[in-house]
RNA sequence: GGGGGGAUGCCCGAGUGGCCAAAGGGAACGGUCUGUAAAAUCGUCGGCUACGCCUACGGAGGUUCGAAUCCUCCUCCCCCCA
């Protein structure tokens, strides 16, 4: 950060860097965020989301929670539903074109985002905007005049197109609009700062430059880490499968910290918790804290210990859980495989086959071994397919 | 407008007339181990009351005793030239 030529408020700056903490970007600089903090009214800070993959997980949280930070700084969360650009599709990060949505699948997938996001913003604080609401309405001529205000030569240097062209692999006309429509939005918004993932930096970047243009003040730039997914090695994204949901049940989420890389522990203490210690001790017991964090954050505390015991029952005692599920069987002569499929929701009789002969399957603790079974012999036991999935037959 | 390449199981990717329900890898699942980490290891991985039957290699037909493999048409994708 170069010196300030004018001192900007002190406080101000004071706010600006703590706004900073854990960001990877902020530009053109810290002093930029100052002195708009230090202009006095509460900014417009703005957040994209893409609602094509509705349901939000942790890696959405990062960035959520730092808009949460300036809610509680006294600014404006605005909330851009890409109901309209996500007819294009979000390049960012992608080696090829995405599909494109139906209108009435991005509305609903929008809504719940909504819903989900209030989990952590403040409601109160949060302006959430479609932008079809001007896209629905804009022509074609002041579509130009937007187009006239970017050129090709500026979103080539983005990379994945920039790499994607060096693999003659396909880069649409449409998903060159994108990173101008997203700048466009900055300016109906009226956007002081802009946060989002370090693969949105081109895109928020530009929309600096595109607001200028438009002859208003440019937006300051931040961008979080990306938080990886549960598998350590791509970003958590709902598409991969390596996320852990907000709405996950809570013995869900607390299973699916505790089976994370180790080396993934510090990453997550970091970005989710900056203010708790990182993990110092044994790594299991580091783990269980986290686990108990995130619980804690979505569901309390309360949930947070029970999911533990919940965890410590079913997976390392491997014991039935508390509560578990009815199932009532009829008539005398259970086929064991459709039992399966149709009480623990395996997918298919032949699956279900395949457990019982690989010692999968077991009432109570003893091993099944025969394909079918009289009812009397199942009823008021405990049935369980390999190490979580259970049901008490009645 | 012309020329060329391609579409295989969840993904990647072999296979060019029978030995193919389809190699190999990844993912996933089950067993052992364990901290539901990593690593290792054994096994499974289209369906079906099942030493057999059915459905499958982009879609529809055809050739053949027999096709993922050959032919025709169609759909979609990619590349090159104009």
């Amino acid at each position: 950060m170069s010196a300030v030529p004018e001192a900007v408020d002190p406080q101000a700056r004071a706010a600006a860097a703590a706004l900073t903490e854990r960001t990877v970007n902020c530009e053109p600089s810290v002093e930029a965020l100052a002195s708009k903090i230090a202009g006095g009214k509460p900014l417009r800070v703005k957040l994209g989301v893409d609602p094509t993959a509705p349901d939000i997980h942790l890696g959405h949280c990062v960035v959520l929670g730092k808009l949460r930070e300036f809610q509680d700084a006294g600014h404006i969360a605005v909330l851009v539903i890409g109901d309209w650009t996500a007819r294009v599709g979000d390049p960012s990060g992608r080696s090829a074109t995405r599909p494109m949505l139906s209108h009435d699948e991005i509305l609903a997938n929008a809504q719940t985002f909504r819903e989900q996001a209030f989990r952590i913003l403040d409601p109160a604080r949060t302006e959430v905007r479609p932008n079809g609401e001007w896209f629905g309405k804009m022509g074609l001529a002041p579509m130009f005049e937007l187009a006239s205000r970017a050129t090709i030569n500026q979103l080539l240097r983005r990379n994945d197109f920039a790499t994607r062209m060096a693999d003659d692999r396909p880069v649409s006309v449409l998903e060159l609009l994108y990173p101008l429509l997203q700048g466009y939005d900055s300016v109906e918004l009226e956007a002081d700062v802009e946060i989002g993932g370090t693969d949105q930096l081109f895109n928020l970047m530009l929309g600096r430059d595109i607001q200028s243009r438009y002859g208003m003040p440019s937006q300051v730039v931040m961008t979080m880490p990306i938080l990886p997914g549960t598998d350590g090695i791509q970003k958590m994204s709902k598409s991969l499968g390596n996320y852990i949901g907000v709405t996950d049940a809570p013995e869900e989420q607390f299973g699916k910290i505790m089976s994370i890389p180790d080396a993934l522990m510090a990453e997550y203490f970091r970005l989710m918790f900056s203010r708790e210690p990182g993990p110092t001790g044994h790594p299991g017991e580091e783990k269980r804290r986290l686990g108990r964090l995130v619980v804690a954050q979505f569901y309390g505390e309360a949930a947070a210990a029970t999911a533990e015991e919940h965890f410590n029952r079913v997976v390392r005692d491997r014991e039935a859980p508390t509560e578990i599920g009815e199932y009532r069987i009829d008539g005398e002569e259970v086929h064991i495989p459709a039992l399966l499929v149709d009480a623990l929701g395996i997918g298919s009789r032949s699956e279900a086959r395949r457990l019982v002969t690989q010692g999968g399957v077991a009432l109570d603790d003893d091993p099944v071994n025969d394909l079918d079974m009289p009812a009397d012999a199942l009823r008021g036991r405990v049935l369980r397919a390999g190490k979580r999935r259970f049901v008490r037959l009645v």
